[in-house]
DNA sequence: TATTGTTATACTCTATAACTATA
DNA sequence: TATAGTTATAGAGTATAACAATA
C-alpha cells in the first residue's frame, strides 16, 4: 500500500527539520561546549575506549581528514587523549578524558531532557511508533555507512 | 509505557545518521548542484511564489542573514530571481527561474529515488510506521521553528 | 524610530589532494 | 609499496554584529 516514494518524501522533508532543531536545542544551552558531531564522537569511544581514528571515520561515516580534524578539536579542548598505538605506530589511540566523559553525559542529557520535553506531548501510540520508526531507520542506515566507503561511484 | 526520554535518545542517535545520509546522497550526484537548505529553499518557493526573505528564513528556520546568504547563492546560479517589492521597498520578492523549477524537480526526484531504493527493503507494516512517525516528527518540529526565533532565552 | 535586508566576520563541518611516518 | 594519519586548501552552512535603505 505505501510506497518507497511516499516513504521517501516524508523522510526528506521531515528528517532536515528534525536535524536543525536538534542542532538549535545543542547550540543553544551555552555550556554546551558540544555540537552534534563532537558528542557523537565522545559517545562511541566512551564505549570504545582505544579506538583508532579509522574506527570512528567508519563509525561517523567521515573522510579520515574529516575525522581528523574533529578528533583535533576535542584533543584541543582536552576532552579526548590521542596516543600513539604502542604496537603498530602509525596507528592512534582514541579515548575520552575524565572530563570530556563528564562533558558527554551532561550535554547528552540535557538535549536528551530538551527533546522529551517536546516529544512528551506525543500520545503513547505515537511515542511507540517514533521508537519503532527509528530503530528502523537506524537499521538501514547504519549499513549505508560502512558500505558507502568503498562505493564511491 | 514509552518514556518520551527513550524515544528522545532514538531520535538523537538516528536523525544525525539519516541526515548524514542524505546529504551524501544530494552530494554524490554530481549533476546535483543542489544541497539540501538549497532545495528546501527552491521547494518552498516553488509552492510560496512572492515569498520574502523573512518567510524563507522563518520556513528554514534560519537567522535573516543566513538565508540572505543562501538565496544569494541561488539568486547568483540563476535558480531563483530577487526582486525588489513594488509596494514596500524594503521587501524582497522572490520566485525560483524556470530553471530553477526544472533543476528542483530532477534533484528532488533523483533525491527521493535514492532513497526509496533503500526504503524498499522494508515490509508495509515498516514503511507504513516510519510515514506515520514522520508526519508526528514533522507536527512538533515544524511549529518549533515558528516558535524558536522569539524564544531566545 | 522600527523594519527589512545585506555585508563583514568568524567558526564548524566536510571534502579532495598532497604529504609524513610506519610497516 | 601499502596503510594510518595529518596538513593544506576550499566551500557550504550558520551565527552575531554592524550597517543601509525604506517606511
Amino acid at each position: 500500500m505505501e510506497s518507497p516514494e511516499e516513504c521517501a518524501r516524508q523522510v526528506l522533508e521531515t528528517v532536515p527539520i528534525v536535524m536543525r532543531a536538534i542542532r538549535r536545542e545543542m547550540r543553544s544551552h551555552r555550556e554546551s561546549e558540544l555540537s552534534v558531531p563532537r558528542l557523537r564522537v565522545l559517545i562511541y569511544l566512551n564505549r570504545n575506549e582505544g579506538a583508532s581514528l579509522s574506527d570512528v571515520a567508519e563509525y561517523l561515516g567521515l573522510t579520515l581528514p574529516a575525522a581528523s580534524k574533529l578528533v583535533g578539536c576535542l584533543v584541543d579542548r582536552s576532552l579526548v587523549i590521542r596516543e600513539i598505538h604502542s604496537g603498530d605506530r602509525r596507528f592512534v589511540t582514541l579515548a575520552p578524558t575524565e572530563r570530556g566523559r563528564t562533558v558527554m553525559r551532561k550535554v547528552s542529557a540535557a538535549a536528551r531532557e530538551r527533546l522529551a520535553e517536546r516529544l512528551g506531548f506525543l500520545s503513547e501510540s505515537e511515542k511507540t511508533i517514533v521508537i519503532q520508526a527509528m530503530r528502523t531507520l537506524a537499521s538501514i542506515f547504519s549499513v549505508e555507512q560502512k558500505a558507502k566507503i568503498g562505493t564511491e561511484e
